[in-house]
DNA sequence: CCCCGATGTCAAGCGAGCTTTACATGGGCA
DNA sequence: TGCCCATGTAAAGCTCGCTTGACATCGGGG
């Protein structure tokens, strides 16, 4: 299951830290998921698309 | 976070256990994400939209 | 040179997601 | 009546998602 958060995140010119307050998590946690080294949460997924202006199936793809 | 997973299982005419089967998990957990009872992990409501032909964001609604 | 913002990573801790096993209920059908 | 299917629920256990706090590195600007 990889995804574009860097890429978007970068496009929109924000850090991590500055993603993870509009986002309400930690800069860790969007360290963690950019790096893939777990997946959001359902809720916290849907927040992140959002914010991106994309569907979730867009911004996270299933290796399968 | 409320989600139409129950209505469209039934419209499919399949019961929690066969959907359970075809998405690899196990009856309690259709029936706990039926019932609310906690957000189905982000991989599997991929699967579980996936499934019934829906985007992410059309079955699972977030309450904000 | 020193400082600072951005990133990577680790450890400890807590609650959520999912499992298996098990027991209870209600409905339909022989 | 008895059986079976579907559903609801509970306990115990494991791993994952996320937190705070901390420390390390790198690059740029004074």
């Amino acid at each position: 299951m990889d995804n574009d958060v860097r890429e978007l995140r970068t496009a929109a010119g924000l850090s991590q830290q500055a993603l993870g307050e509009r986002l309400g998590v930690s800069r860790q946690t969007i360290n963690a998921i950019e790096q893939g080294r777990y997946d959001p949460s359902l809720p916290l997924a849907i927040r992140l698309a959002r914010f991106f202006g994309r569907a979730v199936e867009e911004v996270f793809h299933c290796d399968d």
